[in-house]
DNA sequence: TAATTTCTGAGGTTCGTACCTCAAATTCCT
DNA sequence: AGGAATTTGAGGTACGAACCTCAGAAATTA
């Protein structure tokens, strides 16, 4: 029952400590037949590194990065807190983590940063950045030079060769566009659905997903098109007064963006929002207060907790060559009402 | 910026290491000026043991045991799913988990099988128990004998002294009771209440919560006296026929076990599902398969790797002598709809 | 066959902590 | 002050894997 360690892998293999240690830690002169030989070997009696041996051995701490946005609201904050709380939990774990802000606007600024980390920096990143091509070929020349990257909530497309933490988008739309739909009922209307930025890759699945539900389920109900704040109070007022003009049915809001606030806040000038039903992203100190005040009405979470660990726990896997516990890392479409808080 | 160690320790609080070891191991023989003293210097560098290297001297896999009932239905294989990949996943992690299935009809059995655990035999255990006080003797017994406990998912009263893994009841029925009440609308009706049995903890604090919704948020909405079925098929359908007979106006029905095929079966037998919301909880393949032909509407769920994984955590930081990181080990509250599953 | 290259084995050291023994120093008690 | 009890120090071993060196065996080439 107890753990098979290199000695006992060397004499079942019948060749020494020595060479068992060439085979594991890929080691040149070894003769194929050799390493087939321990290969064999290690499948037989199933052997696992120590990896408190091999901690301890390597006595020196792991060094990982989130790389979050410069500018962001209270969203944002959760983000940090959550990688605030990470780092404390991890002083007992070898694990260094810090916290890097970038300004995301410039997908070159971004690219260039990468372009500097150099393997014997840090020994992962995780990184919540818009996608963008520079940055992605960036990404890949970071992995190349043997930093591992995690992408962290923000995707770049065809992440299948990433690793990725974060919510399907296109699932957290149809998520809001089910909720929205059951919560207005039979009533024929119009559905307002505001968003930060359509640029961003997360908004436009979200918006499809949106969509896609309402349309296919809920035909009574007719989704207007994108409005975009651009984080602009004035301009979202006067973009939201302009669409309530031309649309006088408007049964419920969707709010797009990570950061609800600045839409609900404006809407909130035009429309009671006990009247409609209110379905906004993430929770927040703001989205839980206006949840319990019932001004809105569910919110859809990923845990920036969750989050944050999966994502270290993936740059750790990664560091250690192991393959990460895919069925523990996905993050899951929360569903928050003011009991499940 | 490297990790202090016990030497380094030696050395600030000026003692030798073997004092050091003496304090850090809470052996006899050391006056309480010079623990103080070495307590102080622990602080003033921020000392934390090293893991790895504790547990590479340790040379034993940590040992603990899911304790789950004899009999159940999905959800139960659910669950035995999820302490399986478990312990796969923890092989590399010098943990061994085992599965024991008990009766939980008896309570004097589950205490005498608990009875009989040594320290020696196990480090933790995680106990998925009724409520009730043989047990609860039997767990306190159990602790100060040095085995390590957490309540796993279902809780004994009082569980503040406990370590308890699960979601809070009484919030997931209120959660419960505010999506029947969203979803059925504004029509008067009653809602119809099955349980496996009402004798159990969690189906009462359910219950409540979920009224407590219904009746301050949807007074228009009557919930009926629970039924129990006592996982008895004609039984369950006996008594809802008989409801049925006496409430032509049943608009909803919630489902508080966590194994619902057999109630939703059986009322399928007298109500056209489509027409009515119906809300269970857990998330199983039958459920899941309901969820997906809107059959079912919504399902409140408990991520049972979730809580296995948290319930382990638990077990090891104990064992450790950590304190287990609170924030991590909160089992949410899931809402699943078809499109966030 | 001899010279050369490639492979394998034996043995040592290191990491940080736990646990051990034994001697020496300090305190306590009469 | 003397003896006993308590407290402290010095030093060792062990855990499992990584990495090192060096000698010698085996295979390959000339």
């Amino acid at each position: 029952m107890i753990a098979p360690t290199t000695k006992d892998l060397a004499e079942v293999a019948g060749v020494s400590l020595a060479t068992v240690d060439r085979v594991l830690n890929n080691r040149p002169n070894v003769s194929s037949k050799t390493r087939t030989k321990v290969q064999k070997a290690i499948e037989e009696i199933g052997f696992v590194r120590n990896l408190a041996a091999v901690n301890l051995l390597r006595n020196r701490p792991y060094k990982f990065q989130f790389m979050l946005p410069q500018n962001g609201d209270q969203y944002l904050d959760e983000l940090i807190h959550a990688v605030d709380e990470a780092k404390n939990a991890l002083k007992i774990d070898m694990t260094v983590v810090e916290t890097i802000r970038q300004d995301m606007r410039d997908p070159h600024v971004i690219a260039n940063y990468l372009g500097l980390i150099e393997a014997s920096d840090i020994d992962g990143i995780a990184i919540m950045a818009p996608e963008s091509p520079p940055v992605r070929d960036a990404i890949v020349r970071l992995q190349e030079r043997g930093v591992h990257v995690v992408q962290f909530l923000s995707g770049q497309e065809n992440f299948e060769e990433f690793d990725f933490v974060g919510v399907n988008n296109y699932a957290a739309g149809a998520t809001a566009g089910r909720i929205v739909g059951r919560f207005v009922g039979d009533t024929p209307g119009t559905i307002m659905v505001i968003a930060d930025t359509m640029q961003s890759l997360d908004s436009i699945e979200r918006r499809h997903g949106f969509d896609e539900i309402i349309n296919s389920k809920f035909s009574s109900l007719k989704p207007l098109p994108s409005l975009e704040t651009y984080g602009n109070t004035e301009r979202a007022q006067k973009i939201i007064k302009n669409q309530l003009d031309h649309n006088a049915d408007v049964l419920a809001v969707y709010v797009i963006s990570s950061e609800a606030r600045l839409a609900v806040e404006s809407i909130q000038q035009y429309l009671d929002l006990k009247k409609i039903v209110l379905v906004v992203h993430e929770r927040t100190p703001f989205s839980v207060a206006a949840l319990k005040s019932e001004e809105v009405d569910a919110i859809i979470a990923q845990n920036p907790g969750h989050a944050v660990r999966s994502a270290l726990r993936i740059l750790r896997a990664r560091s250690e060559e192991r393959k990460p516990n895919t069925a523990q890392e996905s993050v899951r479409i929360e569903v928050l009402f003011c009991e499940n808080l």
